[in-house]
DNA sequence: AACAAAATGACATAGCTC
DNA sequence: GAGCTATGTCATTTTGTT
């Protein structure tokens, strides 16, 4: 595999405290480098995952905040996990001794063990684990991306990749264009520039930003100084908004190229974002442990009823609305009435009614949607975070449909920990249900003051509950509504906390998504035009953080 | 009133064919 | 390239039900 530059692990001043910023316990990291000299990163991992699989695993020591959240989520799953079939795995990787414990490890890592064997065979025997890793990925890629040639450094062609298909002015120039248009004439016919401007930003294939866990870094940026902090910010939104949102999104955010990442790779279900940073990208660590990446193995109850004919293997993108109790009344019916083997016609529709409706199998002809608990542990949330305090149902379904993926944005914040060991102050726009704050506590990054902007009060409302129970040293301070922070409150909040390092937040995501019929009316839509006072926003901080206030 | 279900039929993109 | 099909998407509005 290729060796090429910005490795993680081993190139970095302290193995101790990386190793440790990982999640692993002292205990266990000490142990570990003892054993295997600090010379060799990638022994140490391996023990370190290793040792993590008899002993409690990836545990800080104490009260660190990565066990509560690790706690929650094995708790979560240990009632419906049978046993039965990791089992088989396992006894087929442990058979073998000495070099096959890297098989070992890597399905400890998250992998599957077929996965991590055809990997073997495509490394040899003496390939080390971050070398499998990377060809796993690889491959995954490859797959994706229908058949580049498999065992290539794949990973580097995105490096290549052109952001900006026109140059600058150009660009501009066509906005400029646009604006007039706009303010010419009216809504009927917007529809129709949108169409003839040209998309600048291109969406990459396949959609794994710069790096994936355990992967080296894609591409090395230089941001424009004016893109520089402080403060760091953190935007996200829907990758596939209409053609245009992207670019001006980028134009309005200093020029910076958009990060497309798809939750796929990180969980079991699709998520396609964008998002849009100043953060280093170098020495990413994931959380840990690595989420399941397919249905069967993260939702290990379905697997029993799950039929041949349904191939899928990762969920659809997780939505604000769920599948009613008549359709899945309709899909047990057609089945029932088929016999064995249902006729292709009916395959056909149970299949497309599952895939529209994210539907997983818990019986016999019985497909049922995802249940909040279920929706939490794939976005990474403690379980029962949107549960009681008031919320119905269907909010939470809504709420959560409208969250980030834990792991995903976790992995890009990462680099924070480093740089701020004693903790950060976070104004968060668009909370939601805390997306952004559960990933920085996941880390183990200490919030020392939180302003958090959401008009939702129910989700306030779990922020706060998740804030007390977390036990938050820091101060947490609520906002309802983004278009009331001005100059004057923000350096009041700037004053009194110190200033702010970290801006983060994904603006209405509803007139840009595909799923909506009836506003898809792009970024100056009604609700996603608030992407203008996030922007508006870090534009006053950055002036006031440069005043020194 | 508060939910739950059904209807709606947009739109970008990928991968075909001709 | 134009034209077709298939697929996927942080949804909204209307209608029916406890």
């Amino acid at each position: 595999m290729p060796g090429e530059a910005c490795e993680a692990g081993p190139s970095h001043p302290s193995l101790y405290s990386y190793f440790i910023a990982m999640g692993f316990s002292k205990n266990i990291v000490e142990k570990a480098i003892k054993k295997n000299g600090e010379g060799n990163s990638e022994a140490i991992l391996e023990t370190l995952l290793t040792y993590s699989a008899t002993e409690n695993p990836y545990l800080k020591n104490e009260d660190g905040p990565i066990e509560s959240i690790a706690r929650n989520y094995v708790d979560g799953l240990e009632d419906d996990s049978s046993d039965t079939d990791d089992f088989d795995d396992l006894e087929f990787i442990e058979a073998p001794p000495g070099r096959d414990r890297n098989l070992l490890t890597l399905v400890e890592m998250g992998f599957s063990a077929e996965e991590a064997s055809a990997a073997r065979d495509r490394c040899g025997l003496d390939a080390s684990v971050l070398e499998l890793a990377d060809s796993i990925h690889a491959a995954h890629m490859a797959k994706d991306s229908h058949g580049i040639v498999l065992g290539s450094p794949i990973i580097n062609k995105p490096n290549e990749a052109t952001f900006y298909s026109t140059s600058r002015k150009k660009r501009i120039l066509m906005e400029e264009k646009r604006k007039h248009r706009r303010n010419s004439h009216h809504g009927s016919r917007r529809s129709e520039y949108l169409k003839k401007a040209a998309l600048d930003v291109d969406i990459p294939k396949p959609m794994i930003g710069f790096s994936l866990p355990f992967q080296n870094c894609i591409k090395r940026r230089n941001l424009p100084d004016s893109a520089l902090g402080p403060p760091y910010f953190y935007y996200e939104n829907v990758a596939l908004a209409p053609k245009g949102v992207w670019d001006t999104i980028s134009r309005f955010l200093y020029d910076i190229e958009p990060e497309f990442v798809d939750s796929k790779y990180f969980c079991a279900s699709m998520r396609k974002r964008a998002y849009i940073h100043n953060l280093p990208i170098e020495n990413r660590f994931p959380l840990l442990p690595l989420p399941k990446k397919t249905i069967q193995e993260a939702l290990p109850s379905t697997k029993k009823w799950w039929p041949e004919w349904d191939n899928r293997t990762q969920l659809n993108c997780l939505q604000t609305c769920t599948a009613s109790a008549k359709l899945t009344e309709k899909i047990k019916k057609a089945l029932d009435d088929s016999g064995d083997v249902p006729s292709l016609r009916v395959q056909e529709y149970v299949l497309a009614q599952c895939k529209k409706w994210n539907l997983v199998w818990v019986g016999r002809h019985k497909a049922a949607p995802l249940e909040p608990d279920e929706i939490e542990m794939l976005l990474r949330f403690p379980k029962n975070h949107t549960r009681g305090g008031g919320i119905g149902r269907t909010e939470r379904f809504k709420s959560l449909g409208n969250s980030f993926q834990i792991d995903t944005v976790a992995y890009h914040l990462s680099v924070l920990k480093n740089i701020f060991p004693d903790g950060i102050n976070v104004l968060s726009l668009f909370s939601g249900i805390g997306g952004a704050e559960v990933a920085l506590h996941s880390l183990g990054i200490r919030l020392k003051a939180v302003v958090s902007v959401e008009i939702s009060e129910v989700n306030r409302n779990i922020i706060r509950c998740w804030w007390e129970q977390t036990n938050q040293k820091g101060t947490l301070i609520e906002v309802d509504d983004v278009q009331k922070l001005d100059g004057g409150n923000l350096e009041k909040f700037m004053r009194r906390i110190g200033g702010f390092h970290l801006v983060i937040g994904g603006s209405p995501c509803n007139n840009l998504t595909g799923s909506n019929r009836h506003s898809r009316d792009g970024l100056e839509g009604k609700d996603s035009s608030l992407f203008y006072d996030f922007f508006r926003i870090l534009d006053l901080v950055k002036c006031i953080m440069g005043k020194k206030f």
